[in-house]
DNA sequence: GTTCTCTTTGAAAATAGATGTCAATTTAAA
DNA sequence: TTTAAATTGACATCTATTTTCAAAGAGAAC
């Protein structure tokens, strides 16, 4: 299964049916910019990069939340602001402080480490959070 | 250097001397609280736990933030919500969605792949921030 | 296509956590 | 003690998000 925007937008209205819940212009154009963003984006941004400025931000956040409910949208918080994404495989994030770039990774042998922990301690692990911060190479540069 | 209460009060009258600013009943009151939560807390929950109730929300804020721009102590964000724990040696945090309970670990091996993978993006790292969620031992028992 | 009910929406108010403002109070150096 | 500068508490403001509710819209049943 593709990632095109059609294969997207047949996903989203099955969540929709599934959930009995109805197709709306707002929902669709919501989707269409998370989808347009193509890397990680927050509420406010995605709100102001509506086609239809009538589009209240309310329904952006109930939009978001339902995607996210559904495992369609993934999040994480940088400086207190959440980022949403399409749901891939899982990754995490390594953050420029200075310009703001952020990079994904996934490495195997942390997420087995976490495994390990929890266990350790007894814990079933739902979920985890990693994020790096720092300075990018270009950034590095222009310093001084 | 023992962690007495004692020996914390005069870290933190250095730390204000050096800092040109005043021992002041309130600023002692918000340490003595932070000492005696002994583990991680948050500022509203700091607030509440102040013997003085004149001391304003306003009055914690500040001193919580000097003491964290001093390395005096260390933060992380759980939903949403800054928890505030008088540093010692870096570690990171998992969590119980459940009770809230929260439990410390440090692994090297993570410590040492983080660098690793910052470095393959040429990036300098300044921090990081890793939490895991789950369900401890204690409530997946409750569970049924 | 029309009807009809239930859902969704946008605007505005409300909330939570945190920060800014400022006059009154307090600290501590002189 | 005096005094200038720092600190404080009350309150306003801010940012991100959620709630409220009357009006508009979706879509199943006709
Ligand atoms: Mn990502
Ligand atoms: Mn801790
Ligand atoms: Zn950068
Ligand atoms: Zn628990």
């Amino acid at each position: 299964m593709e990632n095109s925007y059609k294969n997207i937008l047949e996903k989203f209205k099955k969540l929709l049916k599934k959930n009995e819940l109805k197709f709306t212009k707002q929902r669709e154009e919501i989707l269409e910019a998370i989808y347009n963003s193509k890397s990680h984006i927050s509420s406010e941004e995605l709100y102001h990069s509506l086609q239809n400025p009538k589009i209240g931000i309310a329904t952006v956040y109930r939009t978001l939340s339902l995607l996210e409910s559904e495992n369609f949208v993934t999040t994480f918080i940088n400086s207190g602001v959440k980022q949403y994404e399409l749901t891939k495989e899982h990754h995490d994030h390594i953050i420029c402080n200075k310009c703001g770039k952020i990079e994904e990774f996934l490495n195997p042998e942390i997420e087995m480490l976490q495994e390990k922990i929890a266990s350790s301690f007894g814990f079933k692990i739902t979920d985890h959070s990693l994020q790096m911060f720092g300075i990018c190479k270009e950034c590095q540069k222009d310093n001084l």
